[in-house]
RNA sequence: GUGGCCGUAGCUCAAUGGUAGAGCUCCAGAUUGUGAUUCUGGCUGUUGCGGGUUCGAGUCCCGUCGGCCACCCCA
């Protein structure tokens, strides 16, 4: 009877919350002429070994199935996009924009904006070099969740260039090998004490000053950027997006533009992340398959969270929420010898796409017309001695009217009761 | 993986080491054809679990599990 540690029960309201999340995120990608795939949960280890080292199992919900296989729960989207990329990619036309929203696990401690179970908006553009995938793809992120009604007081996107450090380590006479364990230096550089990163800047001849001076002024190595910049000036997104040179990812994979969306108050961890991937598809594939590639995940949990923070953007959710209840019209049974009349109509109804609820077990009409109210319909139809009329109620008015039952779908058209789509 | 704080009814929380309680929710009735309020009644506990100290433990001690927070990590 206990809910495993991390993972979640989705009560009604939890679930709604959820689908408005997701609804969002699908219908902002559709907008932007993404298209929707999906893949297994389960994948082989292997599959994640790949991408990742043989560190990441300790991180991953695995297990050896009844076949001996070495299996686990899916952690991220990107290896499974991978495989199905190199699997079909000729079928395609480029760009591909493809984006998924998995339900992942990981195997670690839970925390605040981190479980083991969640929702990851994973959106991807396939087989595109230039810099305006890279702006597409800001631009998009920043749409998701201007579509939960943040602004750019709620929210900022802090975008950075690896490129742009590796020219800083070359002006340098630094090895690009080394470049790596030198960006997760800079990727470290608000956590870690000054001293330590001083120490480990030493190794590589160089100083915070040194490193600190190039973060505030980049200088000349900042042409994407710049091109970049006019990309999304150009859409009106000028207040969304700063320039970060901090901003480098912690992953090994990253080629080019990087970036991380932040909550403007800082109190919560990162709301998305990604950037440009151009080589993982070729290492993934052992060189079958070489495209270049960039994307971004966005998780529901933090997502969630700040939505809850955010006054304006909780009260968006809740109206959408209420604008979905459970019925539309509830058949209130004043006389059971008219039920079977209301089955039949209940019935009808429902062929006709009307969300319709009414009691299923003989009940006193004021316990019906409570039912009638929680269950959020906006009118009630009563079945009793105005036969053959039935009596029409509006729940929020408390307007009552006689009408003849066979008028009923139209007396239900006069009510603008429309079927609103899910 | 490390450290700090916390686990009592479905929820929020009380109870000096001395009989486990309240509010809310839920259910029923007052009200046999109309939603609110009110009133009345009712349900819910191995005090997370296991051990120890004690005449006696919800309370103190140890362990364990779970939760929150910080660190590590963050695909």
């Amino acid at each position: 009877m206990q809910l495993l540690p991390g993972f979640r029960d989705f009560f009604p309201e939890d679930c709604a919350r959820r689908n408005y999340i997701l609804a969002h995120w699908r219908e902002v990608c559709r907008r932007y002429g993404f298209v929707e795939y999906d893949g297994p949960v389960l994948e082989t280890e292997e599959l994640y070994r790949k991408k990742s080292g043989d560190e990441i199992v300790k991180q991953l919900f695995n297990f050896c199935d009844k076949g001996e296989r070495a299996v686990a729960m899916r952690p991220e989207m990107t290896p499974t996009l991978a495989r199905m990329v190199a699997t079909r990619e000729r079928d395609f036309k480029k760009p591909m924009k493809w984006f998924s929203m998995p339900q992942c696990f990981r195997y670690e401690k839970q925390q605040r904006g981190r479980l083991r179970e969640f929702y990851q908006l994973n959106c991807d553009i396939i087989g595109e070099p230039s810099v305006a995938a890279d702006a597409e793809m800001i631009a998009l992120v920043i749409d998701v969740l201007r579509s939960f009604g943040f602004t750019e007081n709620d929210f900022v996107v802090r975008v950075s260039d690896r490129d742009a450090w590796l020219a800083f380590l070359a002006a340098k006479n630094i090895d690009v090998p080394r470049g790596q364990e030198f960006l997760q230096i800079v990727d470290k550089l608000e956590r870690e004490a000054p001293e330590a990163v001083e120490a480990k800047l030493k190794s590589f001849g160089l100083t915070l000053d040194e490193v600190r001076a190039f973060i505030a002024n980049p200088g000349e190595h900042l042409e994407k950027f710049n091109e970049l910049s006019a990309e999304l000036n150009a859409r009106g997104l000028n207040a969304f997006y700063q320039l970060d040179p901090t901003i480098v990812r912690g992953l090994a994979y990253y080629t080019g533009i990087v970036f991380e969306v932040f909550d403007r108050s800082k109190k919560l961890r990162a709301l998305a992340g990604g950037g440009r991937y151009d080589n993982l598809l070729r290492d993934m594939s052992d060189g079958k398959v070489s495209l270049h590639a960039l994307g971004f995940g966005m998780g529901d949990v933090v997502l969630g969270e700040l939505i809850n923070d955010t006054p304006h953007a909780l009260e968006k959710m809740q109206h959408w929420i209420e604008q979905r209840p459970a019925a539309q019209v509830y058949l209130v049974i004043a006389k059971e010898e008219r039920r079977s009349t209301a089955l039949a109509d209940a019935q009808r109804l429902r062929e006709l796409g009307f969300r319709v609820d009414f009691s299923l077990t003989p009940s006193k009409v004021g316990k019906q017309f409570q039912a009638a109210e929680q269950s959020g319909a906006r009118v009630t139809i009563l079945y009793g001695d105005e036969w053959p009329n039935v009596k029409f109620k509006t729940l929020a008015t408390r307007d009552e009217f006689l009408a003849a039952h066979d008028s009923l779908i139209a007396k239900l058209d006069e009510l603008k009761l429309t079927i609103e789509e899910f």
